[in-house]
DNA sequence: ATTTTTATGTGTTTAATTTACACAACAAAA
DNA sequence: TTTTGTTGTGTAAATTAAACACATAAAAAT
């Protein structure tokens, strides 16, 4: 919203919008959901807390935004803090607002979520030892509102996961077909058909398929595949088209 | 975001996170994209500021958000300040945060949409005299990003109307095939066939036909039709039906 | 050397959904 | 009674989604 130069008395229905005092000034926090996939299942980054309110209870990670920065380079900061990572997809959530959620001081928080890949980008890159990736369904309870906040980053994956190729943002640049599978499995949270999934995925043709092997889950090996990012813009850009698993 | 009793020096990255500082308190302010639709075509509702910065300009009404309210409590509130109206349809869109989005002062901003039938809900409920529906691809220039704004609301309504039964609160209580078609083909901005839309919304089974015709159009008249929104609720609940065109 | 084990890789048939498409009926106005 | 503009209706073809089973590779065990 747009703000008048000095606050002023409402005059008129127009400027009574546009009236504010100093105490309307709130404190804005951003909250990450971090979701993490390790090749199987996947995961949220939660720490523990060390400092009052609810000291002791686990919670996402999060920070204030601070004077000179806008929300998405809060959330980079906020990430890059914890996890030295950078370059990482992330997507603003939505705003949670309710007036008592943080019962210390009236804050507003933005809720973002991130995807990374959890074996490329090591544990040891984690700056607090109170930190702990939680499979999905054993994440604890936790502070305020944040267990709303992960419950709506989920269904938001899984909208994004069927609608653009996002999921490879969670696997490593060189991963098989089942990996790709378990990890929309554990997105979808539900089995899906092993023909069917890779005829779908082949015939979105945006993949490419190595001479390589991983050879570490099965005798037989499996081959590897990697994401054609630039074959996928180009296909954007000039067919239109849109990828829809 | 958690906040510690008191600002403190970080002592650790946890701790670093959660320290803040007076001045990062920030105004929260809430812009309205209201959709309206007039049995033909889609339209918002813009106001010509009359206070600076950019007075005389036009823009979307806001207002900014109050200690003792949450965000949607204040997008109802400018909304209902505005046109008068309560019990509308509204959803959060998204948090606008350039640093210099307004040249006057800090203000982060939280988008709302609102859907409105302009027909039902007349022009006489609105409380400023600036204020006028526009066509959508008639929109003028608006200050800061709210044509950004707009752009995102539109393609938000195109995939809320796509599959969820949001476009009813568009239309008055009764409706022709005919107003309904010409909604979902103003949101989506194309045409659609007209047989293979009744036959799609017939097949899902939420509307009731009316014995009643609607004469103001053509000299046959066209059959009126309600949403039965119980019926709609109903099938949600019990079938875990989903609403998609 | 042979057998066992375990995950990989591959196609076809059927069902369901989506798309394309045209004309008669109505009733007021001319 | 003819003209006009809009409503209302069904089917065939094409596309997409769903169901479904077995041979292969290669290491490990016998």
């Amino acid at each position: 919203m747009e703000i008048p130069k000095e606050a002023k008395v409402a005059k008129d229905i127009n400027s009574q919008l546009n009236f504010y005092q100093k105490e309307d000034q709130v404190l804005l926090a951003v909250d990450c959901i971090i979701f993490g996939f390790d090749k199987t299942n996947l995961k949220i980054l939660l720490i523990k807390r060390n400092f009052e309110p609810e000291k002791g209870k686990w919670s996402l990670i999060g920070g204030f935004l601070k004077k000179n920065e806008n929300l998405d380079q809060a959330a980079i900061r906020v990430l890059n803090t914890l996890t030295g990572l950078s370059d990482i997809y992330m997507e603003q959530l939505y705003t949670y607002s309710k007036v008592d959620r943080d019962p210390g001081q009236r804050t507003i928080s933005v809720a973002y979520f991130a995807l990374i890949d959890v074996d490329s980008h090591q544990f040891d890159g984690i700056q607090i030892d109170s930190a702990r990736w939680f499979d999905l369904d054993e994440a604890p309870e936790l502070i305020f509102d944040h267990n709303e906040m992960i419950r709506k980053a989920i269904s938001r994956l899984q909208r994004r996961a069927m609608t653009m190729p996002i999921g490879f943002e969670l696997l490593p640049e060189k991963f098989t077909m089942r990996q790709l599978q378990n990890l929309y499995e554990s997105i979808l949270d539900k089995k899906l058909d092993k023909r069917n999934f890779i005829n779908k995925i082949n015939s979105l043709d945006v993949l490419v398929k190595l001479d390589e092997k991983d050879m570490t889950v099965s005798r037989k090996g499996a081959y590897l595949y990697v994401f054609d990012k630039e074959k996928y813009e180009k296909k954007v850009e000039e067919d239109g088209f849109s990828f829809k698993l």
